[in-house]
DNA sequence: GCCGTTTTCGGCCCGACTGTTTTCAGTCG
């Protein structure tokens, strides 16, 4: 079944093609559809069946019509037509450090190299030596971009490792005492589940001092460039950093332009050259003079928009929302009251469930659900093994009095009653493939959190998460965003919202205090517009409770 | 190719940086 990511694909490639033909408006024009697809929180293929392809932001009557083709065919006969007509290594070719599609045509078109391996010929040949426009140090830098160490152009990383990253990288830079304030912007801020380079906003009276510190911390492999007012770095890892030096005055202005997107970016600044503003990243500008730019608030003010939270700025629609008043409430940090899923350490001491507990505490939850793994489902029926009764029963024990630890749960738990004394009052699923059979409907229990495999690859995912949603949505399970390395949840999150489904967002409560679990699922939730009302551990102890009670009744009675 | 309280045609964000240039083109974000 073609994915979005595929769909996105091919708009990027037919936009890479007319590049090299030289249209001027339409290869952008492509672009923006192909963002829009990517960013979008549904399958594709359900907003075709509802035929509203053409509410989606940059995609008109032609676009839709090449989509609706796509999803039917599988292919797009118009991209298949220009295809041929360009030798497929010149598109390679664009995608070299430093080549875009004017170089990449001259060298197809004036010069007769039509891939990176005749380009490499050329080069050790002295072709290109004399060719206008290239001179020595171009010819060194296509070099390298040809080499075996060269960057890996497009490659994105998921968001949870990303997230790790920039955090070592603020820390350490922070630690210097040689910024007023550094923040990541980018996709990052915009809790996009891939990042393909990180951004990172500074203000600082003295750019170069913070460039030194950029350039001297561990794990920066090179300086790409570096001028007046911003550095690119690599890193050993091959991700991107791009570090920009503002003024203090103008970290507002900045911190908007580099938090993107780019297609927000592009529509706010349209809407204040046509109130006779202009904005970049030094501010707000009527004529010559200054009228702003210290701070988001006022960036936005200016357009008489409300701010727009970061997750929402891919210029789908929330800017409309802002001037109207309609933003939607997205849920906050200190909605989110319980975690409803902590894996209790196999050999966690007394003083460990203390610890993790105090923090729960810290963090002003009301409650702490806790995982135990050892039961299963055999044959229609729940299986829980002696030994996680027994930890169970244990973890009771251990319960400090005045604690916020509410509830006790098996990992895939039945709706039996556990060790004396102990109700199993939820279940967490943790499923490895497809949705649960009909046949579970027997032991269902009071409240489900439905999550994915963790350690599932990305690739194949979308219709095992599909199929997952729809179970969670016929069984009121609560779907738990997915922050680990691979899970990319946000389409899920994105349909559980649209459905009016429950989401449960995991603290990492209990991890390290860098641990990217909670900001990155919060995120991610926000970017799929759940409000507080729509997060399962966003609600009361007391809600909580009264949600499992009747229920728990009923099912003593069946 | 998209889009619209300056609408159905005529526009299409804005700036940093680099290399190859005597003032700019190309790339990138």
């Amino acid at each position: 079944m073609p994915t979005n990511a595929e769909a996105a694909e091919i708009l990027r490639a037919i936009a890479d093609l007319l590049d090299l033909e030289g249209e001027r408006f339409k290869p952008e024009a492509y672009r923006r559809a192909a963002r829009s697809i990517e960013t979008l929180t549904e399958d594709l293929k359900a907003v075709a069946e509802r035929k509203e392809l053409d509410t989606i932001p940059g995609i008109g009557d032609a676009i839709a019509e090449k989509i609706q083709e796509y999803l039917k065919t599988g292919r797009i006969a118009y991209y298949d037509r220009i295809r041929s007509e360009v030798p497929p290594g010149v598109l390679e070719l664009m995608r070299l450090a430093g080549v875009g599609p004017k170089t990449a045509r001259r060298f197809w078109v004036e010069l007769h190299i039509t891939s990176p391996k005749e380009l490499r010929e050329a080069i050790d040949a002295h072709r290109l030596e004399g060719v206008s426009g290239i001179g020595p140090r171009k010819i060194e830098l296509l070099r390298s971009a040809l080499g075996p160490t060269a960057a890996r152009v497009g490659t994105r990383i998921p968001l949870t490792e990303a997230y790790a990253v920039a955090q070592r990288l603020l820390a350490a830079i922070r630690a210097t005492g040689r910024v007023e304030r550094i923040e990541a912007a980018g996709s990052l801020r915009r809790r996009r589940e891939t990042v393909g380079d990180l951004d990172l906003l500074a203000s600082s009276p003295d750019a170069k001092g913070v460039f030194d510190v950029v350039s001297g911390l561990p794990g920066v492999h090179e300086v790409l460039l570096r001028g007046e007012t911003k550095e690119t770095v690599r890193l050993d890892s091959g991700l991107q950093v791009d570090v920009r030096v503002v003024a203090s005055n103008e970290f507002g202005a900045a911190f908007v332009y580099f938090t993107g997107s780019k297609d927000h970016n592009v529509h706010l600044r349209t809407i204040a050259r046509d109130r006779g503003l202009k904005i970049n990243e030094y501010g707000i500008f009527q004529g010559e003079e200054r009228v702003g730019g210290a701070t988001e608030d006022e960036v936005y003010a200016a357009l008489k928009l409300a701010w727009i939270p970061p997750e929402l700025r891919e210029n789908r629609g929330e800017i409309e929302a802002a001037a109207a008043g309609t933003l939607p409430e997205l849920v906050t940090e200190r909605d989110v009251r319980g975690e409803l899923h902590w894996h209790v350490p196999p050999n966690a001491t007394r003083e460990d469930i203390e610890a993790t507990l105090a923090e729960a505490r810290r963090r002003r939850m009301e409650y702490v659900g806790a995982v135990v793994a050892g039961t299963s489902v055999e044959g229609g029926s729940v299986k829980i093994e002696r030994g996680a009764l027994e930890r169970l029963g244990e973890l009771h024990g251990k319960r400090p009095s005045g604690m916020p630890i509410v509830w006790l749960v098996g990992e895939v738990a039945g709706t039996g009653t556990g060790p004396e004394g102990m109700e199993l009052d939820y279940l967490v699923r943790r499923p490895t493939k497809g949705p649960a059979p009909a046949s579970r409907k027997a032991f269902l229990p009071t409240l489900v959190i439905a999550h994915l495999d963790p350690t599932a690859p990305p690739a194949g995912t979308d219709k095992e998460r599909r199929a997952w949603i729809d179970w969670a949505a016929s069984h009121d399970a609560a779907l738990e965003m997915g922050p680990g390395p691979s899970r990319l949840d946000s389409i899920g999150g994105g349909e559980v919202r649209a459905r009016n489904g429950t989401l449960a967002i995991p603290t990492g409560l209990g991890s390290s205090p860098d641990d990217p679990t909670f900001p990155v699922a919060l995120g991610l939730a926000r970017r799929a517009q759940a409000n507080a009302a729509q997060i399962l551990n966003a609600r009361s102890r007391a809600e909580i409770e009264q949600l499992l009670a009747p229920r728990a009744t009923q099912e003593r009675r069946g």
